[in-house]
DNA sequence: AGCTTGACCGACC
DNA sequence: TGGTCGGCCAAGC
């Protein structure tokens, strides 16, 4: 029988969903990250999936590798890092950037991180 | 069947 | 600090 009769998302779709509501709050991961951690796909197919599915989980955690936030929901980014506590940056022009050194999570591997 | 585009990345200058 | 270049992988036209 048919396993689904609704919209159909790619299974590597739901493993990058997946991955996205694994990264804990105040904490980021890059597009190539969660490939990477995948073991499949590139940072563009990740962001394929995030352009498309992003909205149905926390699209903030999922960043690019530079910091720069996500172009058109900056604002609505910048609201959440605040609220999470996020670490970032601010540029020369005053703009918001992610402070990925800080902010970069590894996969659950930083449970003994520890500087400041 | 080939070219363009995209929520990208790292190296270089 | 910031801009450019080449590489990357899949989907659309």
């Amino acid at each position: 029988m048919s396993e689904e009769s609704l919209p159909e998302i790619p299974e590597y779709a739901e493993r990058v969903l997946e991955v996205a509501e694994l990264i804990p709050s105040g904490r980021v991961m890059t597009y190539g990250d969660v490939a990477e951690w995948l073991d499949e796909g590139g940072p563009r197919q990740v962001g394929r999936v995030m352009a498309l599915y992003g909205g149905a989980v926390p699209w903030w955690r999922v960043v690019r590798a530079d910091g720069v936030l996500l172009p058109g929901s900056e604002l609505r980014a910048l609201e959440h890092y605040r609220a999470e506590a996020t670490p970032l940056r601010t540029t020369g022009a005053g703009e918001h950037r992610l402070d990925m050194r800080r902010a970069r999570w590894d996969g659950g591997n930083d449970s003994a991180r520890a500087h400041t």
